[in-house]
DNA sequence: ATCTTTGTATCGATAAAATCAATAACTAAT
DNA sequence: ATTAGTTATTGATTTTATCGATACAAAGAT
């Protein structure tokens, strides 16, 4: 018994002609009487009394028929489900990001997010990188928003927005004097950097400290708490440009461009590459698109974008 | 989609494992592979992620296993149907018996069978060999009785009884000094015999009266008839065995025995050749032999049979 | 009745598919 | 890094579905 021979007999009862329901299925006549035999020889019930004209459905024949109708419904249903899994803006979503994108992107996020999408169940951790790709393939969230590329086959990125960076310097340091700082130029010491595991210390690390050698480096856990050292001891960091907006006009004065090569981290929605809720993507995505500046977004920062 | 690949996701989910879940299934393990991945490309989803040990089933896979389950439970039950169908003893039973044999056999039969079969539902009609193969043909009835052999193709036989023929003579009549009647030497005068329609009217010629000519013969619609008209007015008949219980007697003194050939009739159940109510079937035959006398039944009076 | 017309089954050939054995590729653990 | 365990791939083979042509059967028409 086959999905197919099910659909056979369902068409053979419509049209109580053997030519018509073949052209229904798509199929010759010969084969469809060769398929509704070969089932009512499994079965061994006759299904249709083909001695008369038109040729009639039997008592169990249309019982069949009718369950018949039920197993395809169930198997048309799969079909069904999936697709409304594509195209569902309901249930729950996990969203997982890093410490360093979090706290410029959240606020905005959850707010612009939860008026646009009200059905979802919004869940959100902040986590590192390492963690995030962990709990991906462990399918424990669903999304990850944080800064590529990975590289990793299970996993699909989607490019929402390029950061560039920028230097925050004290007063009490030499290169504050500088307008522009050369990215391959700048001084290890003074450099306050964050904890390991967090990506932003390894780009900083690709990006401007490419003779990175043993020097100890000062290390602190979260941006804001960075740039409070800072502010207090002297030094200098380098900080991505949403946190620009955090900055009151005295701390906006201490920031330099960096430039030669210009650093940018691409930053993604990462799901793995068996996520099938496509529309709730693009929410994301939309979402995330629509509260950053629109500068950027724009693609041509790709070609700057650190690779670790 | 086919039932089968349904199948085989189910097995694989249970067994977490592409070599059991294809053991399980009696393929090898390439096959089970091959059919999973064409299902997966069909539905364009991921029903498992392989990339752990032991793999797991990813999240719409679960949902769409769950479906899955459901629909091979609805394909089973067809199976099922066509089981109950054939083993109940319940619902309607629609039974047609032809006029000769029907006052000899039904009355008995509705009480035996009304006794041992509360749950059916027995609907009885009297009505010509012609009209119980038409409504067979048309399934508008489930069952006949009456005398065979038809030798129509889309009908079933089960003979159950072997009915002898027996001379009934008025006393006025020549032949009614003979102890016993030889078939293929009975006058045609004054032979009383059943209506057009009648098929034991056909068996009479059939089997005694093979030199008919143009002679007329008088005719009645009941054995019951012939009988008061034979013991009124002279002349003779030929009745089925069964009917010698209603007669008087005074009345069985005019029965006598007709030998070469010996007449008899096959009665039978027909049904149509997609009649599959196995176990029902087998109740009303049963219910027929159990009243009917144990030589009646003996397979050997077969040979006599009269062919129409 | 005989002959069309219409409808279904059968036949032989072909195309599509499922299946297998062998083996490569991959994963996880030692 | 090596090994054991697991899944994917490959190429050959078998099975199945399909087709076109035609035979056969039943119902209508002349």
């Amino acid at each position: 018994m086959t999905l197919q021979q099910l659909q056979y007999i369902i068409s053979l009862d419509n049209n109580k002609h053997f030519l018509n329901a073949a052209e229904e299925c798509g199929v010759t006549q010969p084969t469809l009487s060769a398929m509704i035999q070969k089932l009512e020889d499994e079965l061994d019930v006759k299904l249709f009394d083909r001695s008369h004209q038109p040729l009639t459905t039997t008592e169990i024949g249309k019982e069949i028929i009718a369950q018949a109708k039920i197993v395809l419904k169930h198997a048309e249903f799969i079909k069904e489900m999936i697709k409304n899994k594509r195209e569902s803006l309901e249930g729950s979503l996990n969203l997982a990001i890093i410490p360093t994108i979090a706290p410029s992107l959240l606020p905005k996020f959850l707010i612009e997010f939860r008026k646009s999408y009200p059905k979802v169940d919004l869940q959100i951790q902040e986590m590192k990188t390492s963690d995030i790709v962990l709990n991906l393939n462990q399918s424990k969230i669903d999304m990850g928003i944080l800064a590529t590329p990975l590289e990793i086959d299970s996993l699909l990125e989607i490019p929402v927005y390029y950061e560039k960076f920028f230097a925050y310097i004290s007063p009490k340091e030499e290169i504050y004097k500088q307008e522009v700082l050369s990215a391959n130029n700048m001084p290890l010491d003074n450099l306050w950097i964050l904890q390991e595991g967090h990506c932003l210390r390894e780009q900083v690390f690709n990006f401007c400290i490419e003779k990175r050698d043993s020097k100890p480096v000062y290390e602190a856990g979260s941006i804001d708490t960075l740039i409070k050292i800072i502010d207090e001891n002297g030094g200098y960091t380098v900080i991505p440009e949403l946190h620009l907006q955090f900055l009151n006009d005295h701390q906006l004065k201490n920031i330099r461009n960096i430039e030669k090569p210009q650093g940018v981290r691409e930053v993604s929605i990462v799901i793995t590459n068996d996520f099938i809720r496509e529309r709730l993507l693009n929410a994301v995505v939309d979402t995330v698109k629509s509260i950053v500046p629109d500068e950027m977004i724009d693609q041509r920062l790709k070609k700057f974008a650190i690779r670790l």
